[in-house]
DNA sequence: GAGACCGGGACCCGTT
DNA sequence: CAACGGGTCCCGGTCT
């Protein structure tokens, strides 16, 4: 990621995190530079979170990265909420299959259903045993009429093998994410603007810590089980 | 032969 | 309201 890059990244993070400040109604309560006050409660409805500043953040840049140049985004673009301001103010985008299955690949208790076979190439495989389970608890997780299937889910798979974000691997139940969905779903995505804010951040200016993030991450996973009785 | 894989195509539903 | 995105559902066929 060049230097420019960064930056763009950088701003497009605060302007997502600038709108979640002005939005949050009291589910998030955000205190700069103590990275113990996590007030998320990850429920089903869409709240203000973590989550979705990184997602936004991501959207921000990623949307400005592929269909404009990025010499092009003005800052009015970048601070526009159309992320996280959808109809009805209910602020979260749909949750994407993507998403899901990384963040299936996430969570400890989903071993059994999916695992990685190479975390740093973003190449994992369903359990031949569970990848129904896991289908099925995806279709619910959309609220499905029917009932997922494996099936059905790797249709949609092979859909994503048009844009390139998931590839199939020639070994069986196995497939990748691209590089682009593996950096956007990865808290290491932040790393580099960590290190780089790090540098360039001016005394006394806040700006959030990736700790602050992967603590918060790990607090939405541990509440997820809870949330969703299943025994997968 | 079973399980996995594949792609076409109609359809659905929320968003733009 | 139409177009579009992102699936969902079903199917017949192929590959391993």
């Amino acid at each position: 990621m060049t230097c420019v890059e960064q930056d763009k990244l950088g701003q497009a993070f605060e302007d997502a995190f600038e709108v979640l400040r002005q939005h949050s109604t009291g589910d998030l309560q955000y205190s700069p530079g103590n990275s113990s006050c996590y007030g998320v409660l990850p429920t089903e409805e869409p709240v203000y979170n973590w989550r979705t500043v990184i997602n936004s953040a991501a959207d921000f840049y990623f949307e400005g990265n592929i269909h404009q140049s990025l010499q092009n985004i003005t800052e009015n673009q970048l601070a526009q909420p159309t992320v996280l301001q959808q109809k009805g103010g209910k602020g979260r985008k749909k949750l994407r299959l993507f998403e899901y299955l990384h963040e299936s690949l996430c969570n400890p208790e989903m071993a059994s259903c999916i695992q990685w076979v190479d975390k740093t190439k973003g190449i994992f495989q369903f359990v031949s045993k569970n990848k129904e389970k896991l289908a099925e608890l995806w279709g619910k997780r959309k609220g499905n009429r029917k009932t997922m299937t494996y099936q059905k889910m790797a249709r949609a798979l092979r859909n994503y093998g048009r844009s390139g974000e998931i590839t199939k691997i020639r070994r069986k139940l196995t497939y990748q994410f691209s590089e682009a969905i593996l950096q956007r779903l990865s808290p290491s995505y932040f790393l580099g603007k960590e290190i780089f804010y790090s540098q360039c951040v001016q005394p006394g200016q806040e700006y959030l810590s990736l700790n602050n993030w992967n603590a918060n991450y790990n607090y939405t996973y541990a509440n997820y089980h809870e949330l969703n009785h299943h025994d997968c």
